[in-house]
DNA sequence: TAGTGGTCTAGACCACGCA
DNA sequence: GCGTGGTCTAGACCACTAT
């Protein structure tokens, strides 16, 4: 069992049990620590570290509820097997799309900033009936045609333009002004395309679409936006990490 | 601000922490406290159930990972708004079912113990032309056939029986023989129906159909099961919840 | 200035798995 | 019996927000 060479800096505003947390994880992700490896143990390490138990344990506890150390009682901790440690991410089909090495574009179709939806509306949190800014674009994947995607905001985001949604994504465009969607319900289904689905994303045979409707929150689980987005399931799939932890 | 009224029993095997975790999550979810609301603070929570601070403030974190609570520094903590706080969780289709009050089915169409598949050896940690147990099941919502299931499953589950799959589901019996999967890696995608999953599944017109591979692992890491099910579109569609917390 | 949550410490005792 | 993680305490100081 390897000490790990830890540097601690107490003159940073970083916490100390998130600057060991960093260094532990780097240490399991890279490989200097093997799966089944077994750990340093709580008191040895706060010992080593001049830390007290609780804040490496916090450090510790971090890295076991991402699935990267199982702890054992009386056993003692020790790093998970394989499994790729990715997290379901809360990004945009621009960000998969970009880390994928593909070049996305985006068409907005059209911008609406006092429509009636009753479905979004709800979504929203706002009363039916209630005025909402609707968007639809379509994304390219290089040149190709991917999704048509539907959203709908709250009437504050009135002031949003073509060129801004064209340029970044939806999420930059929110984060930059401070809203930040932390949690997301979505539910994802197939079927099949309308004839002006079709039309639009260049599918000749009777291709199915994936859909995935989202419901996208802040942190205090406040409604931020409403999508209704369908993609050619020739293209698209989603990759979703379930946990009970 | 109310003062909940918390019971606390010390003789109990459960944690403190998280008895009070789970009145606090009771009247959160039952209505008690509303969204918006002012939340006790700690101290005063301490004070009044007399318990130290880190053991009040680790049962308000649970609460605050679940995105039941919001915590603001200067400001309190008050009761996140809406949302629906249900959480993705791993559990089968079959309990889906049972939860929505439908009456499900499963039919063993085969059963086999040793058979080859190199993406389902891949995909649970074992070599390519590993011999496999391979089981195809049809799951029926009242009468009408909804998916096709293959699962496939290390040598070591050689003597599962028809029976013991028919009348539970499969995650049940693997929980009935110590295996508990804890995590799980989803693809979600969709696909035109083959004929004999035409034929199956009663599907008459050019019906798309939902896919899902899933790779699921215990909390060691280590994979349990590897399933490649397919549902139809008109009858099915998965629920996610995506957090960045 | 007062009150809140955020971090950190130095102990303590218990439950569990193993030799 | 011994070492591990699991829980719990009683403090302390800091950073942030409101008034």
């Amino acid at each position: 069992m390897a000490a790990l060479p830890i540097q601690i800096d107490r003159t940073s505003p970083v916490p100390l049990y998130h600057q060991l947390a960093e260094q532990l994880t780097a240490a399991v992700s890279n490989g200097t620590l093997r799966p089944g490896d077994a750990f340093e143990n709580e008191l040895a390490m706060s010992d080593r570290l001049s830390l007290s138990r609780p804040t490496v344990r916090r450090a510790i506890s971090e890295l076991v509820n991402k699935g990267l150390l199982v702890r054992r009682r009386g056993i003692g901790t020790t790093v998970a097997n394989q499994m790729v440690h990715r997290r379901a991410e809360l990004t945009s089909l621009y960000d998969d799309l970009i880390r994928e090495g593909r070049t996305p574009r985006t068409e907005v179709l059209s911008l609406n900033c006092s429509t009636q939806d009753d479905r979004a509306a709800e979504a929203l949190g706002l009363k039916p009936g209630a005025l909402l800014v609707a968007i639809v674009r379509l994304r390219y994947a290089g040149d190709q045609p991917l999704a048509i995607l539907r959203n709908w905001l709250p009437p504050a985001m009135d002031d949003l333009t073509t060129e801004l949604l064209e340029t970044d994504g939806l999420y930059a465009v929110l984060r930059a002004r401070g809203i930040r969607p932390t949690v997301a319900r979505q539910r994802i289904g197939a079927r099949n395309a309308t004839a002006e689905e079709r039309r639009i994303l260049h599918m000749s045979k009777a291709e199915p679409l994936v859909t995935m409707t989202r419901s996208a929150y802040d942190a205090d689980g406040s409604p931020v936006e409403f999508g209704d987005h369908c993609y050619r399931a020739d293209q698209y799939s989603v990759d979703v990490i379930v946990s009970e932890r």
